[in-house]
DNA sequence: AGTCTGGGCTGAACATGTTCAACACTAAAG
DNA sequence: CTTTAGTGTTGAACATGTTCAGCCCAGACT
């Protein structure tokens, strides 16, 4: 039967999933092999490259399943009801992204390697990675509908608060105080500060700066 | 005699720092083989770590190397006289790096990958560069002397224009626009920003922001 | 039932960064 | 001149991510 086959076939893909992922929180990403981790599951080496692409694509594979299961969390802290001020929106968005993280906190960290290199198919600014991303901006453009904001800004908004939110992220990767208690920290000073920016944008005074600050995001966009 | 035996120990040292960087430029960092290297340099494989703890780190090399190369350049900038602005100054500071390492662009990208990590030795924020930022600082220090900053903001300027220069040497890396067009208009445009803030932030009307922005300055500093 | 087919899986082979025990050679000491 | 010591150099061995030619077998087809 068509069923059993597939289903058997995704059984043994979840296998060297959860193998791998234990083994990365057990030893580290680079301490595991890929013949440990296809032994932990019980097959073959090659079986894990049946599946997954390279030993980042599963931890990339983590990133994705963690992603679509924060969905409700996001729109929730996007889209709270009139009386929840910007500044508690982004914060709580981004708090559901770090929770969401945290239990592989360290796993994660084997993706800031290639990070920084849009080339890279595990980079957060790659091709690859766009569905996700644009959902990001999705759920942040809904965040921020409600606010009035000046017509030269608003259609950059949406990216700008997802570099807001994913240096965050990238922060609290590398955040080696107890309990990333400083990410905590700069979260709550930087939301507060980016939605009171976000704010005065709408003062007919900060026009001049305003245009500046569109120009920048435009040469910055064009690249990344 | 002792010298001739440092002079030739030096001697291979520089062939295998040649050969790399010329395989670099060719073929790029990753084609690249530890065994072409050294068979370009005409020596065993294990010669070229003799030398060199790992391929990375001839990357490294190159870019201590410029770095000391570029310190006149840099001085030159940071320091011209009353009469240059200090935006002119600042966009001139990193010009001089860019320019540095335009040769070897597409080698420098090798660093980009270790780049987020500030646990590996290549990496800028990393404790094994630290000499060469503090040296980077120290001129940037003496670009604002002259400034008059606020006595809150002026201990952390150096090291906000040293991520602001940073930032734009990793985004000059990316920037695949011709000619790193793309970068120089980013330059020209956020140095000139800067400028602005740091003379805005000297009126006193500006404290409160100014507050802000020194606590998310010494958040990010405690840990990157 | 026998045969065929294609997805699932195997494990040896490969490429390459890195290590290391052994060797070579130079220069100082005896 | 011989011995010694230590730097410089070798190349095979190792570890590990990745590939691949082929085997296995469930289920479709005759």
């Amino acid at each position: 039967m068509f069923n059993t086959k597939v289903a058997r076939s995704e059984q043994t893909r979840r296998r060297i999933y959860e193998a791998a992922l234990a083994a990365f929180r057990e030893k580290g990403f680079e301490e595991t092999t890929m013949r440990a981790i296809a032994a932990r599951a019980g097959v073959a080496t090659g079986a894990a490259y049946y599946y997954y692409e390279s030993k980042e694509s599963i931890v990339m594979a983590f990133y994705e399943e963690a992603w679509a299961l924060m969905q409700e969390g996001l729109g929730a802290a996007a889209e709270p009801g009139k009386k929840t001020p910007l500044e508690a929106r982004l914060a709580r968005y981004t708090e559901v992204k770090l929770e969401a993280f945290a239990p592989n906190r360290a796993v994660l960290r084997a993706l800031l390697r290639y990070g920084a290199d849009p080339a890279s198919p595990v980079s957060p600014f790659g091709r690859e990675t766009a569905p996700m991303r644009e959902a990001d901006m999705a759920w942040l453009a809904k965040m921020v509908a409600d606010q009035g904001l000046p017509k030269d800004l608003a259609p950059h908004v949406p990216a700008v608060l997802w570099m807001y939110q994913m240096g965050i992220v990238m922060f609290w990767l590398i955040d080696e105080s107890a309990g990333q208690e400083r990410t905590r920290e700069l979260l709550r000073v930087s939301a507060k500060a980016v939605a009171l920016l976000l704010q005065l944008s709408k003062l007919p005074l900060t026009r001049p700066i305003r245009r500046t600050a569109v120009e920048l995001i435009e040469i910055v966009r064009g690249v990344v």
